[in-house]
DNA sequence: CGGAGATATTGATCGAGGTCAAAAAACTTC
DNA sequence: GAAGTTTTTTGACCTCGATCAATATCTCCG
């Protein structure tokens, strides 16, 4: 985290006070008085506890909703019975992008810890950024940064071995951790062994003997749920697949 | 599709001329003084032959694309060399999504046959969005039934036996040539049996087998790239996973 | 604290689908 | 239409990870 990321994400800290909005406020910056406007219409829920539901498939859509602090798993079912884990919710993270389209949300959400959420309204969020480009921009930004990450997601899922899936799901925490200012390197994982599975595609046997072979090859420490990253770069290298944006970004000449 | 999508459908068809903008149109309706404006800012590019790129990934973004006729497929390149196939475009279908919130293409796309394209100068689309509520609601729209569609997917590769993923990529292409007015049971594969395992995470001979298969069985009829589908319920039955949402929409009282 | 139910680890086995290889069919180009 | 290239089909084999099973560990609660 570069010394300006810090500066801006406090700078927004202040400007959202405590509530997570930040993705919505940054990077563009809303001018002081259109958060304003922004918070005017932001509902505080209270918290819920593990296992409890923020909303289920099928139900209408009505608010998008900001993790606070906690996690959430958002899942399908499969019908054969069991659950399909889609995407894990860290805080300042937003969830119902999926259920814009035809107004009722397309998979279930659920705390996996102690989780407070923000909700927004999103009739009122759509009048306000009528009326405040740069929040219709951000709008924008935040449904194609969900794509793109969906796009991430299906060519990990579609080439990837095990230890692929493994070690870029471990990277990715990480990465998002660190941009809300926690540690990178040390990490709870509020989900299960099962739950990871589900969503990388892999039996909950399969996680569990990858974490243990990643902690014999001493690139992690895993106890339980706590996860330590030790050689980063190991992992890293892991990860064979790489969009061509990122090589551009990585080396511009090619 | 309800009668009245059907209608909506022709009316768009005319007030959109012979250019494919009915996913921005549609199905809200905007005024036709609306679809005028709208428009005024379409480019219209010359015809695209197999591949040709429309765009590479690392380039900056400035518009969006819409297929007219033909098909094109995105495809992002992994690091040992391979492209990986990320998506399939069918006449009406928009390109670039994924670029808006970084300003450049996180993907390569190319034409897979002669392919005729709009292009959409997203900064003056956005423009017009903040004067047109209904079009920027038709934006969010088209944006999140991305992100649906994304979560499908990652459903698909996550979970699904071969078999399933290639019955549900026929479907898909089905269900999206029958939307367009194509016949939904008789159609071309522009795609070679290559891309279809890259999109599908499956090796090209995995998905010639089960074409092979499939006839065998008297569910299509395939002959190279012309594909007749004899029995659709078949290649219903074999896609297992259905969304919540979906099970919601079939059987509402569960 | 102790017992019950959930969650995680580890081992053994097996099969779906990947990989390699070769032939066949289709498309290209002169 | 012949030669060369690309794409598709089909076969044989093998590997990765799923599944089944047993044990260990954690968590919750009386």
């Amino acid at each position: 985290m570069t010394e300006r990321n810090v500066i801006s994400l406090d700078k927004i800290k202040v400007a959202c006070r405590d509530c997570s909005l930040s993705a919505l406020c940054l990077p563009m910056g809303l001018r002081p008085e259109d958060v304003d406007r922004l918070h005017a219409i932001v509902k505080r829920n209270r918290p819920l506890q593990r296992g409890d539901n923020l909303f289920r498939a099928g139900e209408p859509f009505r608010h998008l909703f900001v993790v606070k602090t906690g996690a959430v798993k958002t899942f399908t079912q499969t019908n054969d019975g069991d659950e399909q884990v889609v995407g894990f919710h860290l805080p300042g993270e937003v969830l119902g992008l999926d259920a814009i389209q035809d107004g009722q949300h397309g998979c279930s959400a659920r705390a996996l810890e102690t989780t407070a959420i923000c909700e927004l309204p999103f009739e009122r969020l759509e009048d306000l950024s009528s009326n405040i480009p740069s929040l219709q921009h951000q709008m924008f930004r935040l449904l194609s940064k969900e794509i793109s990450h969906d796009a991430e997601m299906m060519a990990l899922l579609g080439r990837s071995t095990a230890e692929e899936r493994v070690a870029s799901f471990l990277l990715s925490l990480s990465e998002r951790f660190k941009r809300r200012g926690f540690s990178a390197t040390d990490f709870f994982l509020s989900m299960s062994r099962q739950e990871i599975g589900s969503y990388l595609g892999l039996a909950l046997e399969t996680v569990s003997r990858l974490f243990t072979r990643f902690q014999d090859d001493k690139i992690l420490k895993v106890e339980r749920k706590h996860v330590q990253i030790i050689d980063i770069d190991r992992l890293r290298a892991m990860v064979t697949h790489q969009t061509d944006a990122e090589r551009h970004r990585a080396n511009p000449s090619t």
